[in-house]
DNA sequence: TTATCATTTCCTAATTTTTAACAAATAATC
DNA sequence: GATTATTTGTTAAAAATTAGGAAATGATAA
């Protein structure tokens, strides 16, 4: 196997152009099926599976890394993004059985270099998003051999603290539920009225009202009618809603709190 | 002026006990005359006051960290505390012009060391912490010339990205209001129904109703009379209620939505 | 062309919650 | 024992929420 330089560079010069101790974690949403999923990776050099990744180059602030490090994966930006918390256990992220050392020598050509910025003791900054999930293209690289959509009650066992990353951005996503206008960017830009009341039972883990809880978002002004209707064979024709810009950003920007 | 060697190692030695490129900043709230109040400390070399913050120890994690330096500056535990964000602009600490060099050297008996460890660029984790005012006894050192509670409305100019953090921290509080029973720590053991009104009326923003409001929280269970009274004079006097531990643990772990 | 059907969406009454004003209770002082 | 200022309970009106059923709809089948 010929030896891949990249990979090198990356472990033997990365230093030089990424922040020293600090990674990002990004909990990727997405809404498929009547069922939220989680995009996971899995990298060629870790045994489990855990969520997307990366470092802080040096120029860059947090956010923007996180939002390179999705786009990246996904192929998607404009996402709705929120750092939620930092992880900073001493020693997180070493642990050694976690290390697949042969399956990289296999693939790199070379073997995993000791003592490298990458394998110091770093901090994670964990940044959720919220997409539609139905336009992403999952990308694997150099680093991440596979990279799928997960429904999140079948999440398999993560590597390193992921599992507890991911259950803090659950709970960070379900009261920001209620004080930002999360459903903008999970939903197709034009959506139905049972599909933004799926999305919101699935999230709050309520059952709503089929006509009950649109009219409170029609009412607040955050959604409204558009001329389309949805093609749904021999039954009634759904209307197809979208959100107001203008109440959208004022929400974001002053929030709200929903009940 | 003889040279303080406690001072002096801690920039030569610290990168030994100190994990590298993070600190801590605390916007440590309290409650006082009918306002809420931030702790703020003026550091030697500093020309601007700014919240308490400090390093984190190698072994320590960045809870146990937060509350050392509450601790230090408070001679407060057992507070309720919350990490509400990371920032991370490059160089957000590297701003020549607020240390002040000659001042140091006055005090110190050396000059501030260049490129040390702590002199490097470096990500501030912050935590708010509400915490009973009147019971604090807040701390100088040799780091910190003076150390105070302001009045939110009285803050004066901050050093870094302190007015960020400070505004962030607030905006956070605001919003865990509604999803976690905040009270317990802001207000003393026991306290008046008057007294809880007057605090959430503080930090939401909006009038209250005088009996309304409690009852809620009587009717949640959150709150319950006791046998004292409070002795205000020739006025009916008020009767102390105090927090239902068991029904406050629960709605700490569980959340709850407060409307 | 019309009847049928499943689904969306509107309507309305019942219920619950919130609000606001007022009255009662209270404890120290006069 | 009356007075006073304040706390706290009561109650009725207003508002919001909930739930169920009815109407509307668009495609299909008769």
């Amino acid at each position: 196997m010929e030896k891949n330089k990249s990979l090198e560079a990356f472990f033997t010069e990365g230093y030089k152009r990424f922040r020293d101790g600090i990674s990002i974690d990004c909990a990727i949403f997405g809404f498929h099926k009547e069922k939220l999923h989680v995009l996971l990776s899995k990298n060629i050099i870790i045994t489990r599976w855990a969520l997307p990744g990366g470092f802080v180059l040096k120029e860059e602030n947090l956010e923007q890394a996180a939002k390179r490090i999705t786009t990246e994966r996904t192929g998607m930006d404009e996402l709705f993004f929120r750092q939620f918390k930092t992880f900073g256990e001493p020693n997180r992220n070493i642990q050694k059985d976690l290390f697949d050392y042969n399956k990289f020598a296999e693939i790199a050509g070379f073997d995993v270099p000791q003592n490298t910025w990458m394998t110091q003791q770093s901090i994670s900054i964990g940044y959720y998003a919220v997409s539609n999930l139905s336009e992403s293209q999952p990308q694997i690289d150099i680093f991440n051999s596979e990279c799928k959509w997960f429904p999140i009650d079948e999440i398999p066992s993560l590597g390193f603290d992921h599992e507890e990353i991911l259950s803090e951005a659950l709970h960070t996503l379900k009261i920001h539920l209620y004080h930002y206008p999360i459903g903008q960017t999970l939903l197709p830009d034009k959506f139905t009225l049972k599909e933004i009341k799926n999305l919101y039972e699935i999230l709050s883990g309520k059952h709503l009202h089929a006509s009950n809880f649109p009219n409170k978002l029609i009412g607040l002004g955050l959604i409204e009618k558009t001329e389309e209707k949805r093609n749904i064979g021999a039954h009634r024709a759904p209307t197809f809603y979208k959100f107001n810009q203008e109440v959208y950003e004022q929400m974001l920007k002053e929030g709200f709190v929903l009940v």
